[in-house]
DNA sequence: GTGATATGCTTGTACCATGCAACCAACTCG
DNA sequence: CGAGTTGGTTGCATGGTACAAGCATATCAC
């Protein structure tokens, strides 16, 4: 039998989705093409800056996308001199992918932009309900990336 | 100065935008053809139960895509016997659109399986994190589509 | 009522993101 | 050294989207 509960937050995560493909689309377009990430290069750009100098499958395993698309995406990036590769000292075939000045100062124009974006749509909200609300979404996250971890070692 | 709160959510919800994209994935490729539904075709579905019968520009609009793209998914949809399509009386050039039983019963199963599927991921959690998860997700769209809704009319 | 304009929808075209498969280059191990 | 493995790129197909052009119907002005 299905709990309303699980029900609501899989209604409010739908909405969620909808919405912020909409988003991306909407705040991208506007913005100029010097200053736009597409969707895709954020989050690419985002992940290697977290994680520093990264090989492309690594990355690519830890988007959970498929090579050739990270592949493609760099090469984009790298067009736009976003991202830089290197050789790998340590493996001839590897390439070493690390973002540039610019493409971290585009990330972080990128970022603030959207947390501008969060703090006004917040903005009314209880200070508690904030810091709950990144507590549960990281929570979440955190669950999702769990059981997806399970489902790829198990198949 | 940024809040390191809206960043956190900015940072969370980044995350899972981008486990979101894979889930979609990975939801429905095991689950067979006929009982998979196409994100696209998903959402529009669920929009259609929603609201009942409704035009095909009425449902463009709320989706916030184009007229064009809902046409196309909507005869996709139709082809699988998920929407039926009706003369509107009122008007001859538009056409109303509703799902079908099979639609619903589809809708419900998808529905069914990925509220398992946060159930699962928040198995683990206090019973009052997940109302409050619930609740401050739904607050969030709620300002989303407030924001969106002024962005719409000022431009 | 007739013509001009607006509206609802479909179709053609193009673009981007993505996956899979085929491929090449370099590494590794026997 | 040769066989197999791994890192990466490229060709091809698919799906979702927008924009523009086109067609049918409706509405309004006269």
């Amino acid at each position: 039998m299905p709990d309303p509960t699980h029900q609501g937050i899989e209604r409010e995560l739908t909405r969620l989705f909808r919405s912020g493909q909409h988003m991306h689309r909407q705040m991208q377009a506007p913005s100029a093409t010097p200053d736009s990430l597409e969707k895709a290069g954020y989050l690419l750009l985002a992940r290697l800056v977290e994680t520093g100098p990264t090989r492309l499958t690594t990355l690519a395993e830890v988007a959970c996308v498929d090579a050739s698309t990270v592949s493609r995406q760099v090469g984009h990036l790298e067009a736009h001199g976003l991202v830089a590769r290197s050789a790998d000292a340590a493996d001839g075939r590897a390439v070493l992918l690390r973002a540039t000045d610019e493409g971290i100062a585009l990330l972080t124009r990128t970022r603030e932009a959207r947390s501008r974006f969060i703090a006004a749509v917040v903005a009314e909200w209880p200070p508690g309900d904030r810091t709950e609300f990144g507590r549960l979404l990281a929570r979440f996250n955190e669950g999702v990336a769990r059981w997806s971890h399970i489902r790829q070692e198990s198949s």
